[in-house]
DNA sequence: ATTAGCACTCTCGGTAGTCGAGTGCTAACC
DNA sequence: GGTTAGCACTCGACTACCGAGAGTGCTAAT
């Protein structure tokens, strides 16, 4: 629904001004902040309707008005601007994740931290899906008379490694024996194919070598799995309570829930592909009914992938988060295509 | 100073109490309580004796006592007898910890997560120090066209792995001389001594080589302050926010202190080199001053190395979670020992 | 459609009064 | 000398009440 220009301006304005200071406000006070040419009666009627309309609330009758969820919502897909992060900024971010470009997790863990100092909130990241990747390369080294390490490189970039234990001493040769029978077993392999009865399979086929491999083949499992699973990484989340207005009980309830991975892996996943503001009840949990979520994705080879995300109080800049997370996003997409690109081209 | 014996069982009674349930408690509910031969009158004789030597003091007028914490001291030096855990926890500790005898790290990270359950507190542990260690061997792993991945395998069992681009193509017979003429270089160097001048002197020994591997080299550098730096974790920090009679404020101090890890390290470094009890303003820090640190250092080759240790609030069950820290550090000695075997004897 | 005027409502802060828990003290007792 | 009964006293928790101030909605006039 459409708003008339003057009542769009002032619930802008309040809006603005709750953002700001986080106390309702009323309608002689607004006057004297905007310089709206009217008079506070007149101020007064169109708050009523606002208010009727759903867009605004008092919390008591002798108080000013705040912003509703609803009220938010009009405000951030109607008026609210955007302003792009200056280049100093855009520098700042760059350089920062450009220092742990190893991998994508050590990638997502600096988006979200560099996300969670610049807006001053909690953020989390979730690192690219691997389900549709494969098995690259495995390598070997060893680490002790009994004791190696399987490299498993993905072709999602991801390089994991497992430790492994052998009851007999290991020597380069056995190593090497490893190395040529699993690779031609798992090269191209789909992650998500690499399950128990896989390996049972796989064993199978090698005959009275698998007797040798037990170890291996575990370390081997271990390692695809953890290279397909979705990895979660919060940062900042403590910040959420040093905000100004917070309730403690809920901000422990948010907090819990953002430390719990497999909950806040099933928020992340239903988050829509484009970035997207979600404010109080519009998220399914109870725990963030009066918290709002900033989301995007990062793309990896063209399609949108994991997701940034800032999560904070319900009155926050919404336009200066979603600027900071649009920016670094772009970054995220531009650091791991570098990085799939050196590590796959071989 | 020692306590008459019925002074120090009611100094005792109430401070089990208090304890229990976090409210002051007065002469008669303590009689009730304990069943004590007394009378009100004598017991508020003995309680006001205890006031006036600093065990007890009285949060207002009109309470009972609470313990001081000199109170909370006499009680754990003197009075609290210590429950050895049952031999089914012990299985389980072991069992939490055996699954993720990977590593150094990953042994500590499960010690302070088991430590964090079972005393419903906040945990934190610090890995062994690597000051003393050399490195044992390096070893590379050719991840992309230009970029390999450097395993350092350091005395103390710690394997670092770190990622290094080169502007030429990688090959095998590269790799090959890196590995020679790298392992012949540092191999037995203590992790200590290899800074930024020694990789510079080391360099210059390579001669022209040098100009192909300065990424290799920082590599190494950075495996190396990895593998030597004490690595902190701690765990369930926010369970400090659940507690029931949990001041906001003092609480979101101590969250934020033991996220710092820096301060924590130096308060970690410094504590004691067997089983200790810090009581409120005992531990340096502000922050802490109504909290308390149950801490405890397990050992690496016989020396008391890293520490495992509990933060809670001043009313805590000392006497249990001191029982939980022993084990939990036995535990890790035992499991550090047997993997610094494997890994070194090579 | 806008505005001035006004009665109304509700929160906030401060004051006063009551209740109850727990104490310290005194004098008596073993 | 240690123990106990009795009692006056203190102080926080809770409730009720009141006035000031902010902000509103409504009405009637412009």
């Amino acid at each position: 629904m459409e708003l008339a220009a003057r009542k769009e301006k002032i619930l802008s304005a309040i809006i603005e001004s709750y953002i700001q200071t986080g106390e309702p406000i009323g309608s002689k006070a607004l006057i004297n902040e905007t310089g709206l040419e009217v008079s506070s009666a007149t101020v007064r009627n169109d708050m009523a309707d606002l208010t009727n309309k759903g867009y605004l609330i008092q919390p008591h009758t002798s108080a000013g008005r705040i912003p509703t969820r609803q009220g938010y919502r009009y405000y951030v897909d109607n008026i609210m601007t955007i302003m792009p992060v200056s280049q100093s900024g855009r520098d700042f971010i760059e350089a920062r994740l450009y220092e742990s470009a190893d991998s994508p997790e050590s990638i997502l863990q600096s988006a979200a931290q560099v996300v969670s100092e610049l807006t001053g909130l909690a953020a989390v990241a979730s690192t690219p899906s691997g389900e549709d990747s494969r098995i690259h390369k495995i390598s070997f080294v060893q680490t002790g008379l009994h004791t190696a390490m399987a490299v498993v490189i993905a072709s999602n970039g991801i390089i994991k490694t497992k430790l492994f234990r052998c009851e007999f001493v290991i020597t380069p040769e056995i190593l090497e024996v490893f190395d040529r029978a699993l690779n031609e077993t798992f090269a191209g392999i789909r992650l998500a194919a690499i399950n128990r009865p896989f390996i049972q399979t796989a064993a199978a086929r090698f005959g009275e070598l698998s007797l040798f491999m037990p170890g291996v083949l575990m370390a081997i499992m271990e390692a695809a799995k953890g290279a397909r699973s979705v990895g979660i990484c919060a940062r900042g989340v403590t910040k959420l309570l040093f905000m100004p207005d917070v309730n403690f009980v809920k901000a422990r309830a948010v907090i819990e829930f953002l430390n719990n991975e497999h909950d806040l892996a099933r928020l992340l996943e239903n988050l829509p592909p484009d970035t997207s503001v979600s404010i109080g009840r519009e998220n399914s949990r109870v725990e963030l009914e009066s918290s709002a979520i900033v989301s995007t994705r990062y793309d990896v080879g063209g399609n949108p992938s994991g997701v940034i995300a800032a999560v904070g109080p319900v009155r926050m800049d919404y336009g200066r988060v979603i600027s900071i997370l649009e920016c670094v996003s772009d970054c995220v997409s531009r650091l791991i295509g570098e990085l799939i690109d050196t590590n796959a081209n071989q």
